[in-house]
DNA sequence: CCTTAAATACAGACTGGTTGGTATCTTTCA
DNA sequence: TGAAAGATACCAACCAGTCTGTATTTAAGG
């Protein structure tokens, strides 16, 4: 860890790394691995690095979900961007943004720290507040409860990839997310 | 915490109020909160006490979800038992269990402690393997995908109760039901 | 029935290791 | 040169787990 003095100072870069370092690590090992200790050794960093960037633990993790949700927001309002009818257009992009990242890489890069971050009381607030800020601002267009229903579906899809690597039964995306997609049309 | 000693000895009511502390920790305060100390304390038990019924902690964790899979599978099997028509008879009883249960706690025993055991490799593997299990068993009358469909929107649901009591929106869980089991027909 | 001894069910202090966090120093860059 | 970036050493708190001791049950023998 004493290389960081010879590398060139990227300061933005070190940052980014720690933070998804933790993502990473909550991903593969449970959020109990997310010690400050592992954080540090897996971005190439000493404590006093990190504690640099961050001024707590919890605030690095603050920043893990926060990244994650304003991420979420940006793909989702480009999915919507590309889709001319109003109505569900909140619900066909949610469930587009959701199944296909689940499609893309076989081990989701948010979904195990987005369940990780329900079991923290803390950020379940954070949590709830996003799905609660998307359902009113769409609720015009998307408030019908088969739409509901629709990314509820989406949810559980996510849920299960969560089980995927370790043996459990996985839906067969492309059909569901088709499924889903044509249930926003006919609503 | 002396008390013990006088009271009259019940081990099986020891050992199931050191399980049940544990899930209530776990749902109200985090798996995090979910320390050796603190579950005896709320148990009133001391920790020569918890150790003497559990060899580790991972031993009473995984007590916790054992018994919680167990409960779960009589009742979606009680639920079956009531039910005539073969097809769609499994996803019935799931969706039926899980958000009768939504809708009677508003706080459900489950919700947390389930997801808490998802963010915990070891005991993903053991959720994974109850999900593989049910469906193995009942995929001859339950694989229709969109009855696959319903049980992802129930789990979807599940998700959505825990981001309640912080201010995470709800649907109409009882219009819910009625269309999820209403699909079960018509598939 | 009463006594007694083994087994069970806990109490409570203690330990080695780990945790998040801090204080201080060194290097790099503008 | 001065401020930002990071290293190193250190700490108090806390963690899971162990050890030894004590009270209570249980069961056998008389």
């Amino acid at each position: 860890m004493t290389t960081a003095y010879r590398r060139k100072k990227q300061p933005e870069l070190v940052r980014r790394t720690l933070l998804d370092c933790a993502a990473t690590l909550a991903l593969e090992q449970g959020l109990a691995a997310v010690t400050v200790q592992a954080v540090c050794e897996a971005a190439g960093v000493t404590k006093g690095g990190l504690f640099h960037h961050f001024a707590s633990k919890q605030a690095l993790i603050d920043g893990v979900v926060a990244d994650l949700l304003e991420k979420l927001d940006a793909d989702i309002e480009a999915a919507m961007a590309k889709d001319p009818v109003p109505r569900g257009r909140f619900t066909r992009a949610y469930v587009t943004v959701t199944l296909d990242d689940l499609m893309l890489n076989q081990s989701s890069q948010w979904t195990a720290l987005y369940i990780s971050s329900l079991t923290e009381p803390s950020l379940r607030r954070v949590t709830a507040d996003w799905f609660a800020r998307g359902l009113e601002r769409y609720r015009e267009t998307d408030g019908d409860p088969v739409l509901e229903m629709v990314r509820l579906a989406a949810d559980g899809a996510w849920l299960a990839a969560l089980l995927r690597d370790d043996g459990g039964p996985m839906p067969d995306l492309p059909a569901l997310r088709a499924r889903l997609l044509a249930m926003t049309h006919t609503a």
